[in-house]
DNA sequence: TCGCGCATGTCAAAATGCTGACATGGAAGA
DNA sequence: TCTTCCATGTCAGCATTTTGACATGCGCGA
């Protein structure tokens, strides 16, 4: 006996994760666009959001925040380091975390990009219902805790 | 004076677009784990399920399909021709586009790895409001529209 | 005190995906 | 008819990301 489906669906684009991955893949893709013309990635961007609200945070961190590995962080961490975007400490004081910190051309780099950022999500949101809005984050939210993070 | 954000949010973590790729993420890293078992990864999934709706479609629609470029879906065929799960023509009849079919073998792989997906989207949306779920697809294509595709 | 577990940073290799480019086949319009 | 434009399939090169592995530093409990 086949395992009925989670809901009636005539066919696949009807299911969440197809939805899910189609919103997903056209925000990555206006993104990048966008952030090119400040010479930013998606994940470069994102490290410096994230930084920029908590400063110090390490290579491990800035990957579990931007749903990485670690290497793949470590990498895009190189990239902002040699851009001058990001200063890292050689050694640690006390653990072995290298805390992160923005550098001031990494401030106005990231408030420069901000605006073409959130001028896209502005278009996203744009049309959906407004009160819906707040249920829509909390439903994304129930989702990934149910899949376990 | 900066571009306000599009609606109040304490951190980036209340953004639609943190959210988005958290939950994205998460179903990804779930799919990738039970697709493991049948020996088939996302995208091979995804390009079978579509060839099961829609017999003989052509590289460039599967990769519109799965929205990666043609490229990335032609070395996922010819994966998925190497485990002799799908056919595909020499050269086509008509205009240039080559249509690809399920085997037999195809067809019963994925009747197989289909319960292990649809049991990972039954538990995403399990705890999601049953009457909020017409709302979130619907919103989800909204935004997906908004952005340009 | 001494292991043991755990998190972190990093290296190497492989897989995956994208950009750029080119040739082919068809269709639409001059 | 012929020419131009567009979609498709494919090759090569590069960037990104992941998997696997290993060494280091800290804290907790025996």
């Amino acid at each position: 006996m086949p395992v009925p489906p989670p809901h009636p669906a005539q066919d696949v684009t009807e299911h969440v994760g197809y939805r899910l991955k189609r919103t997903s893949a056209a925000l990555r893709s206006a993104m990048d666009r966008a952030l090119r013309d400040h010479g930013l990635t998606v994940p470069q961007y994102s490290c410096l959001e994230l930084l920029d609200e908590q400063p110090g945070l390490s290579n491990a961190d800035l990957a579990r925040g931007t749903f990485v590995t670690r290497q793949s962080a470590n990498v895009v961490l190189r990239g902002l380091r040699e851009a001058g975007l990001i200063t890292r400490p050689a050694s640690a004081e006390h653990g072995r975390a290298l805390p992160v910190h923005l550098t001031p051309a990494g401030r106005e780099r990231l408030h420069a990009a901000r605006g073409a950022v959130y001028a896209i999500e502005q278009r996203m949101i744009g049309e959906v219902a407004p009160d819906r809005l707040t249920a829509l984050l909390a439903d994304l939210d129930t989702m990934a805790e149910a899949l376990g993070d």
